[in-house]
DNA sequence: GCCATGTATGTCATATTCGACATAGCGCAA
DNA sequence: TTGCGCTATGTCGAATATGACATACATGGC
């Protein structure tokens, strides 16, 4: 049994109903967390990248500094759709993050 | 004032604050539909090619028939994070999401 | 040392999204 | 026509993500 890895996985808050579907959903679930953790550093990026702080992304975004931390951080309570409405927000175009996905790939 | 455009985003759903709001933020808005409707078609597309029944999907997804069929219309109340869950449990890489994204490119 | 600026982390009430279910529509074979 | 398989749409209570806020931490200038 998996105990361990699915522990892992609970501690850093992603959540698991049980071994079996652990097992099966395991793949996605990391190739989930791969992708994003690639968004996830490239809003960091081109927040930097804009001279932006947190809080004036935040800001545009309507939203609070705190939230964009654990964004960043890919924190798990934080939505991919927060994680996509930013990029668009500091100007990422499609072609931007079809790289950022891409940067997900292998694992 | 947009008052047209506004109305027809509220009614196919999207949450529109207020004018100001409004103007500030279509363009991400806009751009952020573009992106679902891409991933969208992009599900019910790999779906089909796998031959799968969106009943089926949803079995894999623990979901339910109703949220995939909802999810491939682009409809308001399902999340980027489903699309993306959808397109891996599908077998859909990194590489062909960022395709799927590219096609939301222009608008 | 102190203060300012920016970031991280935790908690909360509220808002949004969830799966489930019912049910309607649609195409097609018997 | 009826029946069957698949998809669409609407509505729930339950689950999750949200912005706001407080507060801790880190770095750098004074």
């Amino acid at each position: 049994m998996k105990q361990t890895k699915k522990a892992r996985l609970e501690a850093a808050g992603w959540r698991v109903s049980d071994a079996a579907a652990f097992l099966g959903l395991s793949d996605e679930e990391r190739r989930f967390v791969e992708l994003k953790l690639a968004l996830a550093s490239g809003v960091r990026q081109l927040r930097e990248r804009r001279g932006l702080t947190q809080a004036a992304l935040a800001k545009q975004l309507r939203s609070s500094q705190s939230r964009v931390a654990k964004m960043e951080a890919a924190d798990t309570s934080v939505s991919l759709d927060l994680m996509m409405r930013s990029l668009l927000s500091i100007g990422a175009t499609p072609r931007d993050i079809a790289k950022l996905i891409r940067k997900a790939e292998a694992a």
